[in-house]
DNA sequence: AAATAAAATATTGTATTCAATCATTGTATC
DNA sequence: GATACAATGATTGAATACAATATTTTATTT
């Protein structure tokens, strides 16, 4: 996945991640300089990671003026969510062309998981929810796709951050179920249709009566973040 | 498009035109330290470009092994196709539900530019083909599926010069006729039909009987020249 | 006090440097 | 003659250093 130098990928995985959980708000700054304290390395390293992040749509890289979380516009969020719906059809389309019993044992896997962490651990429910549409589009076998979702709902987690109010814009695990179901049952027009609404819903509750608060710091955000691997 | 450093711009952009337009074949190493005086630019800047070529999926980025232009495998090259149609469909979509009048003016503008070179600058002809699958993305008024498509058309142009034999793979001009003529109908169905048999024509052309010649390195070369001393 | 100009500070852009890793050649041993 | 090991050279990884550009602060003028 990540091949550039060992000591840039936590950089770019921390920030990435704090971007998606929304611990770090569009349009924060990123200083380079403050990044390197926070993980011990030097700008170079973090430049590397910012470069990649910008290219991911994630940062906004600007000549001579820095790196900043990626802070769409009204507009560019409604591009996001239309691509994504673009792009999770296929997945849809796909699967369900495929011998379903693998795909249906993966997701109801998932699914548990997700149902375990509801109501204990918020970000870690949000997290997994996320990871239900990645799953989805890594069953196809596509690595490209899968690639593209996980970008795509990435940037849709900062769409969120930007516009939604708090908690208003989960995805919903009855709505997971429905969709896995269509899938087991091999019929690609509901299981469209399902995942359709469901990422439907949540574009509306985020982009209807939308938010607009303001943003915060950095490095005391970033600190959480430093040694988050798995 | 493209926010960072102005030097590594050149690079970037460069590398990856030299990529596209089949110079840099698959595999070539790119040694930094090279570019780097190709350009009058330091490592430091050439690595930028590098890293955000990896990131777009046309360089193979290898930790302390340097880069090279991405090598794709055939189910990787299929994986390739079956993602621009799932894109250029998006795209064909779109359009068709949009006022055909600009589209179909801009279109007919760049035809005229691709007859205008055809048998003329076989390079400039090529590009062109590649660039009105660009501007169809473009005209859909979507910066996302653009950047998509963008991206895709530029690692189809991978594909085929790691697959097809030369010149097999061509944009047939009288397809971006109908595609247009189908535009211009309003008629989505025909319009998208028309696409995915000219994709797949172009797919097809490269991918079926594939000029799969192992990358002939020395030794495979220098085998053929070894005297028998008889 | 408001507006502008100048200086100081902070931040980024890029080259250079040194360390770490990889690839290749040469050498010794079995 | 083949394999394993060591030495050399080449290439990348990453920090530092310096230059260029932005931003902020202070000073000056009206």
């Amino acid at each position: 996945m990540y091949k550039s130098s060992t000591r840039s990928f936590p950089v770019y995985d921390s920030l990435r991640k704090a971007i998606i959980e929304q611990a770090l708000k569009p349009g924060v700054k990123l200083p380079e300089d403050s990044i390197g304290e926070t993980f011990s390395v030097s700008r170079t390293t973090v430049r590397n990671a910012l470069v990649r992040l910008d290219a991911e749509g994630l940062v906004d890289l600007q000549p001579n003026r820095g790196a900043s979380v990626a802070d769409p516009t009204i507009e560019e969020a409604h591009d996001i969510f239309e691509m994504r719906q673009c792009l999770e059809r296929e997945v849809m389309q796909r699967l369900c062309k495929m011998d379903s019993k693998p795909i249906v044992k993966a997701l109801k896997a998932h699914l548990a998981e997700e149902q375990k962490y509801l109501d204990v651990d918020t970000t870690r429910s949000i997290r997994l929810a996320g990871e239900f549409h990645i799953l989805l589009a890594e069953l196809t076998g596509s690595k490209i796709l899968a690639n593209y979702v996980n970008e795509i709902v990435s940037r849709c987690s900062l769409v969120l951050a930007r516009f939604a109010q708090a908690h208003s814009a989960q995805c919903g695990l009855e709505e997971h179920t429905e969709i896995i179901a269509a899938i087991e049952a091999g019929d690609a027009d509901r299981a469209t249709s399902r995942m359709h609404t469901h990422l439907h819903g949540v574009q509306d509750r985020a982009l209807l009566n939308p938010d607009d608060d303001d943003k915060d710091n950095v490095s005391d955000i970033l600190a959480r973040y430093v040694t988050h691997n798995s």
